[in-house]
DNA sequence: ATTTGGACATGACATAAGTCAAGAGTTTTC
DNA sequence: GAAAACTCTTGACTTATGTCATGTCCAAAT
C-alpha cells in the first residue's frame, strides 16, 4: 500500500480532501519498527508524532526500579505522540512497539499548517484528545478507587464489549503486560485470575478466558462485591 | 468587571480580537457558585464548557463508597469540562466550587462555530488539552508508581517551585482534600506528614510546611530514598 | 536431543496503607 | 456563650498487594 492510500483509512484525516491527503502523504515519513524496540523515550523533545499503520505500539511511564504503568496500547488508525505538537515540549511517556509495527511519522510543522487552513482536522484532533482525557479519567479511577480485582473485572468486561458482547474471549497482550496495564504485578494477577476461576466468575485457559458471571464481575469491577 | 472585560483574562482567548471577545462574551453565562456546590456531575450530558473567573473548581471522581479522588483543581482563567464540547458525551467526572466563585458558561454550538473560523483558537484549545493529557501521566505515574510518602514530597515541592522557589509554603486546599488529591486518606496523610517532621525533611504548622531538606525530598519524590 | 530462556503459577513472608475508634482543637451556629 | 459540627491527629488492628524464591511448562536456539 502507498502512504497515500494509508492516509483514507486514518480517521483523525477523515474529513479530508484527496488533495489534501496527498500533501500529507509527502510529508510523512515511514518507519518500521521491531518488536519490543523504542519508539521515544519519555524526556525526548518531540518534533512531530505519530499514526500506527500496523501492528501495536504501548505508551507508559517507568518508575526508577523498572515497574511499568501502561497508560495506553495503540494499533492500526490511531495517533500517538502528539502531546508535545501542541504543547511544544517533550515527550511525557515512553513508546515501545508491541510487535513487528509500523507508523508514520508526521513533523510538527507542516502539520500544524495544515491544521491552521482546516477546522475539520482541528476538530477531529480536539475530538481524539478529548476521548483521551476521558480514558485517562478512568484510569485513574482504576487505580485510585478499585481493587486490582475490580479492575481486572472491568478489563474482561471491556474486552468482551469490543468483541460485541461474546464471552469467550483471548487475551490480547501477555499477562505481564496485563499487569502492567492494570497497574500491578503478574504474580497478582495470576492469583487473582486463579480467585476468579476458583469462584466461578470466568474459566481460563492460557490466553483464553470465558465469562461465566457477567453479573458478578460487574459487580466487582463497580467496587459492590470483593473477591 | 463586565463579561467582556473577562474575555481578555482568559489565556485561551488571548489570539482573539476585540470584537471576537464580544461575540464570546455575548454568548457566555455567568454562573456564582456557593462552597462545595456542584457545578456538574459525572454522567450528565454536556452541551457547553466552563471557565473559571474567581475561586476554585475540582474535578473528581467518587468511588462508590465515597472516597474521592482529586483529577485537577482549577483557578481563575482556567477553562474545564471540555471533553463532552469535542467529544459528544457525558462528563467524565464531577465538578463542585471549592470555595465561593464565580463561572462562565459557554454554550457548545457557538464556540465550536468559532473555533471553525479560528485557528488560533483551535491551537490554543488543543494546547490545553495538552497540557491536561502531560498532567494526567504524572499523576497516573504518582499514583501507581510512588508511595504516598513520594507523591506528598512531589507535592511540596511542586508548591514550592510555583511560588519561585521559597521554602515556606501554605497549603491551599484543606488536608482533607490534600489527601484526596494525592490519592489517599486524611489519617495517612496526618502521618506521614508526621514522619516527615520527625526526619527533619519539613516543620509543618497548621497549614503551614517549610522545607528543610530539598534534597531528601526530592530523593522521596523520585523513589530513590523511602521514609 | 539437549539446553537455554522466558512466561506463568504458587508458596511464604513483608509492608504500605486502609479501617475503626477515640480524643483534641477549631470553627460555626443558634 | 454553649453546643454542635468539623478537621485533624493518633493508636491498635486488618488487609491487599508487593517481594522473594522456587518450580513447571513450553518455545527457541544450538
Amino acid at each position: 500500500m502507498t502512504i497515500i492510500q494509508h492516509m483514507s483509512r486514518i480517521p483523525l484525516f477523515e474529513g479530508l480532501s484527496a488533495d489534501q491527503h496527498r500533501d500529507l502523504g509527502s510529508i510523512a515519513i515511514e518507519k518500521p519498527y521491531k518488536r519490543g524496540s523504542t519508539i521515544f523515550t519519555e524526556g525526548a523533545p518531540g518534533t512531530g508524532f505519530y499514526v500506527v499503520v500496523s501492528g501495536r505500539v504501548k505508551i507508559f511511564k517507568l518508575s526508577p526500579d523498572g515497574k511499568e504503568q501502561i497508560l495506553h496500547i495503540f494499533g492500526p488508525g490511531e495517533p500517538f505522540g502528539e502531546v508535545p505538537v501542541f504543547e511544544g515540549r517533550n515527550f511525557p511517556a515512553h513508546a515501545t512497539a508491541l510487535e513487528p509495527s509500523v507508523c508514520l511519522y508526521f513533523p510538527r510543522s507542516a502539520f500544524i499548517e495544515l491544521i491552521k487552513s482546516n477546522p475539520s482536522l482541528a476538530l477531529a484532533m480536539l475530538g481524539i484528545l478529548s476521548r483521551r482525557l476521558r480514558a485517562f479519567t478512568v484510569l485513574v479511577d482504576n487505580l485510585s478507587l478499585k481493587e486490582v480485582p475490580g479492575r481486572l473485572a472491568a478489563h474482561l468486561l471491556y474486552l468482551s464489549e469490543t468483541k460485541d458482547g461474546t464471552d469467550s474471549l483471548e487475551l490480547d497482550i501477555s499477562k505481564g503486560q496485563l499487569a502492567a496495564l492494570l497497574g500491578t504485578i503478574p504474580e497478582t494477577l495470576s492469583r487473582i485470575l486463579g480467585r476468579m476461576v476458583k469462584q466461578g466468575l470466568i474459566e481460563s485457559v492460557g490466553p483464553r478466558v470465558k465469562l461465566l458471571d457477567r453479573q458478578g464481575l460487574e459487580d466487582l469491577a463497580q467496587g459492590v462485591r470483593r473477591l
